[in-house]
DNA sequence: GCCCTTTCTGCTCATATGAGCAGACGAGCG
DNA sequence: CGCTCGTCTGCTCATATGAGCAGAAAGGGC
């Protein structure tokens, strides 16, 4: 490591630096530019073809020998490891962010990877919990028919849209669930209560109840994240102003899962409006033991470093860009 | 090629869109990211590992496996070969644009590989005729000492700078010939004169007929492009005002080669001027048996095109970027 | 200058990979 | 329905590559 070899034939002409650096260079570029034999760039060099292949092996372990898997379906194992080992998360998923056209493109990848995920879990679960938003709705439409057989779906948080075209948290469920010729089971119910005594009540309607313990049984669960800013599903949905957002942000918060906001640390930010908020609560979450949360995208950095510290989920899907950032900026 | 297999067994759950495409990226990953052998892949992808070996070499076939070797001492052999093809010349060195930290850090990798190809020329030239300029005394920078023995060098055109530090020309010379273990010799008489008399007399001169002569009869010459533009060496030194330079640039001058104004088709721009210019004739360089030159950066596109198409060099040294746009505007 | 330790070299041998081939399979056609 | 053709599969065999080892060389301390 520290040896720098001093000359013994101070006549040749070569340079004082690192030889050996260039010539496994010199020696990388015949063996995988002009894929010569290791055995023919030892002829070419002067050298012995085991030195080649140790020149080639340090090139490759000092990272000058870059193998880059281009494909929109490639994904990023050696994040994806880091991943799993940074975060103590059970798996993770890393779609590549070179060439994507757009946030559309990036949303796109990551969703068709959850798909392929969801649709190679073993045991296939019986009972899916699903949370409802652009991403899930994407993973939907890229789940491939047949992905499992008789997989019932559930919805683990209020969606029916007060103010928008209500099919669209429903549809999510459901298009995943003919998929895998399963029921979909919605919860009927807003996503957020104005007062906390509807909230109760709702809760202990027999059909809402139902479906929530139903959700709370759900051997796997598949959810997004949301940014905490004026363009979440919850605002557009009309559960919560504008206003509401910049004061929950005010407090911390970062985005939200399945309905509620959490801060960096992954902790309630207003337990109050949480208390009027109906769905699976995050410590059910938390100790489901397969939930796939996939969060892409540049803006949702921020939550999903609290979803992955704070253990909300055992599999992480993302994109290579919010990963890094994840690996990155926590030492 | 057209055969988009259908499927025997529909019962599967699959994507239509072809699969083995898929699957040799799964493989490739496995390969590469996760160096597992082929039989391990083909184990984890229930495959015999000669399919497997197949699907590898389909997907570096179609381009999906990338592998790069980053190394600021690299080069692209690749594009070499296509330069060398395309433009029917002896050799190129391209070095590559990855990480390089602004113009100056890509022109020292350029002088640098034109040093090391210099260095390794054979046979060693006895006489080497050189120009002058920045790229030039890059150039003799990088060589080691001792990069050859016994080599004479010989400008190869006027430098003598009128208004300026006088030494730059000279200096790089003689560093080129020191290295070498061997003599420079000056072309003592200005780039450009004032009357086409005073250029007459200073060649008919025994001491610069006798470098000219000599610079015409080098084994091998080194030297590098000028972009046409008021930041020209030429306009530096006084030789020329921004307006002379407006003028030849109106006239479809791209650069200038050892002192003289080219076009794009590598002609002489102002017959008159060139007249004027102490040196050696684009007509000799043209016919020499080894002309090396060193053309990179941004800016040099437009004179490195002219400088390859109308037969200037048989060696060309430039950049990654540069190669790219010589290779891709014309069909 | 001499000896000890560390690194480097060229080897043998085991393993991984690629070329090429015979049979299997499926598609299209009479 | 059976035939032929082209493609794909799994194989054998030759080659390329990597692991591990013994001797050589180099560096450092005394």
């Amino acid at each position: 490591m520290r040896t720098r070899r001093h000359r013994t034939h101070p006549g040749e002409a070569l340079e004082t630096i690192d030889n050996d650096e260039l010539l496994s260079i010199r020696a990388a570029e015949l063996y995988y530019d002009e894929n010569k034999t290791q055995d023919e760039v030892g002829a070419i060099l002067k050298l012995t073809r085991w030195k080649v292949g140790r020149l080639l092996a340090s090139a490759k372990e000092k990272g000058f020998i870059r193998i880059e898997i281009v494909h929109p379906r490639a994904r990023k194992l050696t994040l994806e490891r880091t991943l799993r080992e940074r975060f103590a998360i059970r798996d993770a998923i890393v779609v590549p962010a070179a060439g994507t056209n757009g946030a559309d493109d990036l949303r796109a990848r990551a969703a068709q990877a959850a798909a392929d995920y969801l649709a190679s879990l073993r045991p296939v679960p019986r009972t899916l919990g699903v949370s409802w938003g652009r991403t899930l709705h994407d993973v939907a439409e890229h789940l491939s028919d047949g992905w499992a057989t008789g997989v019932n779906v559930v919805q683990i948080n209020g969606g029916v849209s007060v103010n928008q075209r209500a099919g669209t948290a429903a549809a999510t469920a459901f298009e995943i669930a003919r998929k895998a010729s399963g029921q979909a089971t919605l919860l009927p119910s807003p996503a957020i209560l104005e007062r906390l005594e509807t909230k109760r009540s709702i809760e202990a309607d027999r059909t809402v109840g139902g479906v929530l313990s139903m959700a709370a049984e759900a051997s796997a669960y598949l959810y997004s994240a949301g940014v905490a800013g004026h363009d979440s599903a919850l605002v557009e949905s009309g559960y919560l102003t504008p206003n509401d957002v910049d004061e929950l942000v005010r407090r911390g918060a970062v985005g939200d899962v399945v309905g509620r906001y959490i801060d960096a640390a992954g902790m309630i930010v207003d337990p109050s409006l949480d208390e009027r908020t109906v769905g699976l609560s995050l410590d059910t979450l938390r100790r489901a033991s397969t939930s796939i949360a996939v969060i892409a995208g540049a803006g949702k950095i921020a939550v999903a470093r609290a979803v992955v510290t704070s253990g909300l989920c055992t599999v992480l899907v993302t994109d290579e860009a919010t990963a890094l950032a994840l690996l990155d900026s926590d030492a």
